[in-house]
Formats: C-alpha cells, sequence, structure tokens
DNA sequence: GTTAATATGTCGCACAACGACATATTAGCG
DNA sequence: CGCTAATATGTCGTTGTGCGACATATTAAC
C-alpha cells in the first residue's frame, strides 16, 4: 500500500473516484471553457462520438450534486426573457477530480497492458 | 457516427457498457486464468495496487450476474471437506466484453489528451 | 484454545443513471 | 399566421449496482 505517501488533499479527491461515465464527460466538456446545460449535452454527445446522449436528468441531477460539492460552480448568469440561462464552470477542485479520474484511467489501461503481456508470455 | 459499419454481435456487446470498476476488474482478473471468489479478491486488490477492496457483497452480486449473463462460466468444481470450491473462467462473450471496455477506456483517455491539447493551443 | 486467514454467501440501504414527463422560448417554413 | 424543430431547463419514479453488515465454516499458526 501506498497511501502512507500520499497527502490528505490527494485523498480526499481520491474518495470521490471513480467517476461514471457521465460525469467524468460532463466535467470534461467543462474542462476548455464554461457551458451551459443544453451545450454541455452536445458537447458530451461528440466527445463520446455519439455513443451517450445524456438524458436531462441525469445531466441536471449531476449539476446539482456538483455545485453542492464545488466540483463547477455558476458562471454568467444572464436573464434571458424571465428565464435565467445557467453556465456552469469548472472550479480547481473540480479539475483536479477530472485530472485524478483521467489518471486512474489510464492506469487501468496500462494495467490491461501489462496482464495481457503477461499471459502471452 | 460509425454505427452503420458495425455488425450486430458488435453492438450488442456495446450496450453492456460502461462496466463499473468493480465489475472491470473482476473481469480482468479472470483474464489470464480462471479463478475462485477469494482469489479473485486478491487479484482485483493487487491490479488496482490495493486501491480497490471489494466487498464479498460486491463480489458475488457480480458473479451471480456474470453468470446469468453467460460472461463466466463454473470450472473445475471440486468438493473440499463437503463444501465446493467455485472456480469461475471467463468465456469468450467475457472476454469481447473486457475488450469492448478496454477500447471504450482507451478511446476516453485519447479524448482527453485531445481536449487538453485544444485549450492549450 | 483462540485468533487470523481462507472461503462463500445473503440482505438491505443508498446513490446514480435514465426514461418519461413537463414547460417555455426562438427560428424557420409554408 | 400557425406549425414544427431546435434550444433550454427542470422533476419524478424506477431500476440496477456497489457496499457495509451480518452469517457461517475450515484450516493454520501460536
Amino acid at each position: 500500500m501506498t497511501y502512507d505517501l500520499i497527502d490528505e488533499s490527494e485523498m480526499d479527491v481520491k474518495t470521490n473516484l471513480p467517476l461514471s461515465e457521465a460525469t467524468f464527460l460532463i466535467l470534461l466538456s467543462l474542462a476548455p471553457q464554461p457551458r451551459h446545460g443544453y451545450a454541455i449535452m452536445k458537447e458530451v454527445a461528440a466527445l463520446s462520438n455519439g455513443r451517450v446522449q445524456l438524458s436531462t436528468g441525469t445531466l441536471y441531477g449531476a449539476l446539482k450534486r456538483f455545485l453542492d460539492q464545488g466540483w463547477v460552480e455558476r458562471f454568467d448568469e444572464t436573464v434571458v426573457n424571465g428565464r435565467e440561462r445557467k453556465a456552469y464552470r469548472l472550479t480547481d477542485l473540480g479539475q483536479s477530480i477530472l485530472d485524478a479520474e483521467t489518471a486512474r484511467l489510464q492506469n487501468l489501461v496500462h494495467v490491461v497492458r501489462q496482464q495481457t503481456a503477461v499471459s502471452k508470455s
């Protein structure tokens, strides 16, 4: 075990892993720039080559959780015709979660390669 | 979209994705050789560097599902002292599920790299 | 003899994803 | 001017899965 060597902030981030695919793609879509809900849905579809079609239930449920956890924050809250158009921006914490999950994913792929190599030798 | 070019058997495999981390690691642990439950728990812990400690609830629940779905099969059912020691072997279907999930994972990592590259340019 | 490791399983809770449903605005087209 | 599609945001109930807690039995070590 390597936990003794890892500092507490990193531990806290890692306890939130693994992320679901929906969660991961939503955060990833917000990494380059803030977006509002509908734009997130379109971007997630694009990022996954059309494979992942987010339902609004998944999206807004996730967004609510992210706000609670401080992974995203409201950004540029403009009111258009009495209806607010909400944009969401990834926080530093959100970015570090995304980074940690990416590392986990990379490690998983790495383990598969090793596993396959061993079974073939 | 590339779905038009993919045959039906591949489609069926993809509808089962994404796999949860527990599911993925259990299948991966069975890829090189058949194992029984306790050995799977140990191997999953080893594959994840101690990060994933499977509870028996997760493990046997998953194994039951895998048997139903034909992803694993019973293997070498030896009875030791009136108690059966059950080993599980990955089926061809299970292997193809694992391959498809690995491909999904690799693609996700690839997308992150592209996403990051774009936002830095 | 007691404890830890090996070994297999059930039960119920909680959380997340998802489909279905609901609602409102704006742009384009005939 | 009316209809439809796209844009846009949200709720609600179901379902599946992971997980902790509980249960049980054997074997090896001390």
